[in-house]
DNA sequence: GTGAAAGTTTAGGTAACACTAAACTGTTTT
DNA sequence: AAAACAGTTTAGTGTTACCTAAACTTTCAC
């Protein structure tokens, strides 16, 4: 699974625009659309393999073979046959460039727009591809440069740097314990429809009550009410911990990093 | 193990999705684009010709022709070789369709976001392809449902009928006449930058002073300063005109008779 | 340590859109 | 009316991005 050394690489020539400052080498959507997938999977797993990449983008595994070569000759990945592809820098760049205009987007067509947060994913979708930086930074701009996008994603930086911290899910709290809303994807528009129902968004404050043995539904108390979630939605869900026990905290110390959930529509 | 996709597309039947209320035929972008480009050619010219497509789209007439017989077999446009083409209806309504959302991206580029005039017409080109119906109609409904772009352009409705009005070309009006201006082509640049510096924008009140022998240039107040402008561009300037002299304008009624959608002519 | 299952790559296609070069029409000029 | 020419279409290619089917590796179970 860990693609480790890169032994027989192909470096052939590196492309990739070798490291122009603002580069505009212009990539395809379906370009665009790998990169970003193999970025997010290579998070998740240190490395992305085919035929993970083939079922993010609902294609088929030999396609995802044919378009990592090319990618490889124009130095955006490294590959590694049989063993899965990582990013160059280049790559990653690439990648985050996109990510960031998704979040962008999905951040302005929620509060300015008015768009429900469950729609917004497929819209920015096709928008991150057709948009310009200048349209991109004119939006950040009228949110107020935003750090985390309406499901808690952390929005990359122009320059392509992102929030790389990692969150518990909500599935993993014990009893009593309690957490703030962080983050949840974007990709599932019954899900969000769901935690919208029940208040449980970006920023909002959550209490596990109790936990059904044998993977059981957990009772939560979010903000006022109560509910009931199954260990399925729990384990989609990132939240990050509270100091336990009720104690009317108020603005408490942001920590070390920059990421604050700010709330989005509560 | 994948999800296959469905490969075999196509409409068996040579029909342009006949009759849906609410089609999604989900045009391709090229589609779209030689639609829109013939739909302004046979509004000009009565009917669009091969070459004239070519130049518009920037594209080898060979290129034309091949598009043509797939448009024309889907329905979209009726094809007499060496004769030119003319829109069907489900043409016309497609192409309506691009336009409208090409103008309410304009008209929200620089409203809302603040972008000038002259850079709205490249961006939303290319959002036009990405925007869903639903995104355009809230930008629509933001703006107050415009019925005419940062450029003079009617917006065809969502129901794909637009002011047909045609204007006066400011190269065309006698000396000592007033008038509005209209309208001015939204693809030059250069030309929107120079506009906009000698403040001649849709609404400006103009009186042409004076017009130099052998098509030399015009004198205009506009607004409180006067400018020389050349011909070619009075050319590319529409213009209503205004009950000639009289007394001071101040807020008159200019303004009433403005566009308002009308039904589809021709 | 082998052999099947799981995963990956190669081989061979297809469709959409573009191109150049060459052949064909229709009109205009002589 | 024929030649010249502008405009159009046909023929043959290339690229991108996808597909299926078949061959190949690697891994995992026994």
């Amino acid at each position: 699974m860990f693609a480790r050394k890169p032994t027989s690489v192909d470096v052939a020539a590196t492309t990739a625009e070798a490291q122009s400052p603002a580069s505009i080498p212009s990539l395809t959507e379906p370009v665009e659309d790998y990169l970003k997938a193999i970025y997010e999977l290579e998070r998740r797993n240190g490395a992305a393999a085919t035929s993970d990449v083939a079922v993010a983008l609902d294609v088929a595994p030999a396609s995802v073979t044919g378009m990592i070569r090319r990618l490889a000759g124009q130095g955006y990945l490294t590959h590694v046959p049989y063993r899965g592809v990582q990013l160059t820098d280049a790559g990653r760049r690439a990648a985050l460039r996109t990510i960031r205009r998704h979040r962008i987007l999905e951040s302005y067509l929620t509060r300015v727009l008015g768009f429900p947060w469950d729609q917004v994913h497929a819209e920015a979708e096709r928008l991150e591809h057709a948009a310009s930086d200048d349209l991109i930074a004119r939006m950040a701009a009228a949110l107020g440069h935003p750090t985390s996008d309406p499901h808690g994603a952390p929005i990359p930086t122009a320059e392509g740097t992102v929030d790389q911290r990692l969150y518990r899910r909500l599935a993993d709290l014990a009893v009593g314990e309690r957490a703030t809303m962080v983050q949840v994807s974007d990709k599932n528009p019954e899900l969000l429809r769901y935690l919208a129902e029940i208040a449980l968004q970006p920023g909002a404050e959550i209490t596990l009550l109790a936990r059904a043995p044998f993977d059981g539904p957990l009772t939560l108390r979010v903000g006022a009410s109560e509910s009931l979630v199954g260990p399925a939605l729990a384990e989609q869900v990132l939240v990050e911990q509270l100091p336990s026990e009720s104690a009317p905290s108020k603005r408490e110390k942001t920590r070390t990093s920059s990421r604050k959930p700010e709330s989005p529509s509560r």
